[in-house]
DNA sequence: TTATCCGTTTGACATGGATCAACATCGGGT
DNA sequence: ACCCGATGTTGATCCATGTCAAACGGATAA
């Protein structure tokens, strides 16, 4: 077995050769590229890098759970996590699915509160971890990166605002087409699209048990709007599909 | 006739003696009192005072709806507001009830987009508008103030993801009774609360149809865990209620 | 007072989506 | 290649919540 049946807390697993102060100035350029961090100075960046771990999380391994303190946030630099509610029976809600590039858990990071959700990786991934510190003393003394961290956090909101939307006042179908369509966009409007993740993980995303989900999809495949191959869904018709959703 | 049958844009309808610059120190003693501007100084404060609008919003005044252009945030000095969804049958969707003291729009100032929700007064209201390019100023050379923006934005996402964990994983009954119970720690803790608006808007607020709402109070209380008189509500044993959500 | 209106309650019924269970399919490991 | 566990599909049934409709109650204006 070479996977863990359990998920396992990634920075014990990882105590030994994967995890890394990340000095390299590879972290350094890798940073400056990200949108957050664009406009900051190159000693700044170098901060930065210096507050950074890399992580080598295989696939299920759990970043932090709700309830851990917050001790940074998270860069994925490549692979796949998601973040999720539990409930106390074992059963949980995806809130997010993200991929490489993005980044997490800085709202957390502003308030003493502790992570009110579970991250964990659905595929091998490497992820940068940046402590809190070093971004808190940046931002205490440049105006510019705070309205950055300004912006991305309301972009959230705003996007949480819409997740709200959808979740009170659409149905599944509407909210599987509006995913849908979400990711022709996302993945350049070609007539075939690739969910993200596992059918199991996308249903949970959008609110709906994974039966429900399959029933859904394969409605609208019956309807001839899509179809399915795997995790593969063809899409001849946008405009008709879009109208779809009532 | 007294009250407008329909909500009229509270910034057209009073553009004659209800709306004014707020220059008095009034004004400004008010803004330091608020936990975001706190930390300010005083000419700081005075800045910001100078471009902040006072308005007058009887019952019913639609404050701004969804897709008009952010020019600034508003504070409640007293009255109520609530935040709605609205859907294009007309329906719609409360988001967020806000009282006395209380500000909202301040995440959308810092995005490009427009509002995404509508705001409008449930009872006879005096806000402040705040322009954007009076934060915009401050934010730019206090560092402090940023920190505390952040921190403000930090817990509306923090309150927006319970938001959506009671949405997506909690039946009615919990969304209700938790309801109850944080307006009791809201209150005083007392055996009685009130509720902040009418049961109509509470139930759009916890995202139930208002019979729903009505049936699952009355079965609370048949149960005897709540007494219903009006707005009023009796809770004699916290602990069994808060059981009462399994 | 009475008429009216709005908010609330109650009832009967419809339905989206969940649950439980069986079966099918896929992919990785031996 | 085969097996086995994980993932997906399908069917039957149930339940929480929504919908439609009617009665009720309390405010308010005439």
């Amino acid at each position: 077995m070479l996977r863990d049946a359990l998920p396992v807390n990634a920075y014990e697993a990882a105590k030994h050769p994967m995890t890394r102060p990340a000095k390299s100035f590879k972290v350094a350029s890798y940073l400056a590229a990200l949108p957050l961090f664009r406009a900051l100075a190159r000693d700044e960046i170098n901060r930065i890098a210096a507050a950074s771990v890399q992580i080598d999380a295989p696939r299920g391994s759990v970043l932090f759970r709700r309830g851990d303190p917050c001790t940074g946030f998270h860069i994925i630099i490549y692979g796949q996590v998601k973040l999720a509610l539990q409930t106390d029976q074992g059963g949980e809600k995806v809130i997010e699915l993200l991929g490489t590039g993005q980044s997490f858990g800085e709202a957390v990071m502003f308030l003493e509160k502790p992570y009110m959700v579970t991250a964990e990786t659905l595929v091998d991934s490497k992820l940068l971890h940046v402590a809190n510190k070093a971004i808190f003393a940046e931002l205490d003394h440049d105006p510019q990166f705070a309205r950055r961290v300004i912006a991305s956090l309301s972009m959230r909101l705003h996007h949480l605002v819409s997740e709200l939307e959808s979740y009170s006042l659409q149905s599944g179908t509407q909210r599987i087409v509006g995913y849908l369509l979400s990711l022709v966009e996302e993945q350049g409007g070609g007539p075939q699209i690739q969910l993200p993740a596992r059918k199991n993980i996308i249903a949970s995303r959008l609110n709906l048990t994974h039966e429900h989900f399959s029933r859904i999809l394969h409605s609208l495949a019956a309807a001839g709007l899509i179809s399915i191959k795997g995790q593969k869904i063809g899409i001849s018709d946008i405009k008709k599909l879009r109208s779809h959703a009532e």
